[in-house]
DNA sequence: ATTGGCGATGTCGAGCTTGATCATGGAAAC
DNA sequence: GTTTCCATGATCAAGCTCGACATCGCCAAT
């Protein structure tokens, strides 16, 4: 699923263009971009939450030289599964 | 933010109600998490990928009884996040 | 305001992460 | 709709964070 079925899928709930609903996808995915950026918690009930979390691991490992190299600085964006979406079946 | 946040960013795109948007995003989170369940993987280019994996770990711990509880079964969805949202400042 | 999903705690093993590069494909332009 | 562009994926290695279970409180959602 790419960004297209998501405006697809926002076309069937509002009648409207692929542009429009192309455009306002794009504008969610930015808006919850920037509010991780600005450091706050999305928290959505039933589906999930993003948190952002400063990185406390400190090196990784180069593929070239094969000699480990000290990760600066960093955040990661966590998101945390909602209920539902952790009632995955499992053949 | 939280999904009342979400639909508010909806509607500055889309001139409609709070309720149209309020269900669009439920629309939106619905499908995303139904594609998930599917085993479907989820890429925004610029923001980031959800990807269901099974998950290979086969044990946990019990906090009352501190002895290792074999984890059934599951997959969980990582979400790694875009380029853009590693572009994280770090103070 | 009520409901109930979600967070934290604790242990311990195992998966995830980071970095660079080439190839693939999502995304945007024509 | 097609083509081009550039982000994304995989990889190796070592370190570290996650996850699950159980319960109460908190806050999102209605």
């Amino acid at each position: 699923m790419i960004k297209l079925d998501i405006a697809n899928a926002l076309m069937q709930a509002h009648p409207c263009s692929r542009a429009t609903a192309l455009q306002a996808v794009d504008l969610l995915t930015e808006r919850m971009k920037q509010a991780l950026l600005d450091g706050h918690r999305i928290e959505i009930r039933g589906f999930g939450v993003f948190e952002p979390r400063p990185r406390k691991r400190g090196m990784g490992r180069n593929i070239k030289t094969g000699d480990s190299v000290a990760i600066p600085k960093g955040k990661s964006i966590r998101f945390k599964p909602g209920k539902e979406l952790r009632e995955i079946e499992v053949e």
